[in-house]
DNA sequence: ACTATCAAATTGACGGCGTCAATATGAGTT
DNA sequence: AACTCATATTGACGCCGTCAATTTGATAGT
């Protein structure tokens, strides 16, 4: 447990992050900057460098720490599966997709390679968690595959990442469905399913 | 045809759009800057302003060029296919992975709706005709199909600009294939082409 | 209780950026 | 030859990240 006001400021590591947080939500990446972040936790601009490096420090902190909501969202969800054998599609994709329409910041920071340190250990600890707990899951549910399962992973993110990178970028707005913007994700997780019989059962 | 040498200058607008590519090929999206621009092209920091508007605006300009470069490449494509129902894969496919891992830069500028201004008449028309062109495939290749043309459209765009994305923001490089990257894009398109027994028949 | 220590915070500076306003330039027209 | 007006220059403003020099103040050792 943190101390109240340990020194100068009290801890104000925990405080620039929520700030940091904060304008992410509100702004976007670009409204996190260490001036900014400063300014909202009532401190000097030259202030966070004592507990962050530099911005991409900063923004590999927050990164990581949305991976960590991630991968406990995906691990409730498993547990409370019906545990049918197209059960990890539905958790996998339903906790992406509700994470990146609900912090869509927060869920284009998590791939922006060029703001966040991916040679950083924490960050790829737990990016690789994330992964492997998906391989784990298709090797559960289909023992036999035509393809290898590192290939029916990156097929399966790359089609939840694609459409959410694209939707939240604004892209096929305008093309997409007119109405809540659901019955689009759902129709991407049933066309997903259509390879499960990739099974040589 | 411009004029060799018409004004002050020359035909700068020209001379700021190339300058801009070189930019954004050797140094990604944040080394084209208005000033920087303005320096490789021998003029002052002021001077581009005159042909474009803010620097939103010279980006704009860029990814619209890219995208008729895209539309042109599937067009070649399409016309040189052998025409088998499931050729629109190949030709869709190919064109985008090889134009991503061609110029990367260049590819990930398409979808920065936060950099360019997607209400552009001239981007949102060239961004039209792709897609369009996309269902038309689709379309053709499958008359009787069990999820409308969008959705089939959008998950087929999703997956390819997914792994693209996540490929070349460095993100699973280390989990990918160790060898040249090619045989886990050929993986993706058979895996995708296993979709085509959507057809009623 | 006094002092030394040293992490933490402040201040100020530097260069780079986008953008805007004021000014200067010069090619084409009258 | 003088005018016009698009084009180019210059300089300023307020941001930004980062760094160095300095000050602050809680804590540990005497």
């Amino acid at each position: 447990m943190p101390k109240e006001k340990s020194f100068h400021h009290g801890d104000l590591k925990r405080v620039l992050f929520e700030k940091a947080l904060e304008l992410l939500d509100r702004d976007g990446v670009d409204g996190v900057t260490i001036r900014a972040v400063a300014r909202e936790a009532g401190v000097s601009h030259g202030a966070p460098v004592n507990h962050y490096r530099d911005r991409k420090a900063l923004l590999t902190a927050l990164a990581q720490r949305q991976f960590e909501t991630i991968l406990n969202s995906v691990e409730d969800g498993l547990t409370a599966a019906p545990g049918g054998s197209n059960a990890w599609i539905e958790v996998f994709g339903k906790a992406l997709l509700e994470f990146g329409f609900k912090y869509p910041h927060r869920y284009k920071l998590l791939w922006r390679g060029d703001l966040i340190d991916l040679k950083d250990p924490d960050l790829s600890k737990v990016m690789d968690q994330v992964y492997l707990q998906l391989c784990g899951q298709i090797e559960l549910a289909m023992p036999q595959v035509e393809f290898d399962r590192d290939t029916v992973a990156v097929a399966f993110w790359s089609m939840i990442h694609g459409y959410l990178d694209m939707r939240l970028s604004g892209m096929f707005v305008p093309l997409d469905d007119k109405v809540t913007g659901r019955p689009r994700d759902a129709a991407l997780l049933d066309l997903f399913k259509m390879l499960a019989p990739l099974n040589r059962s």
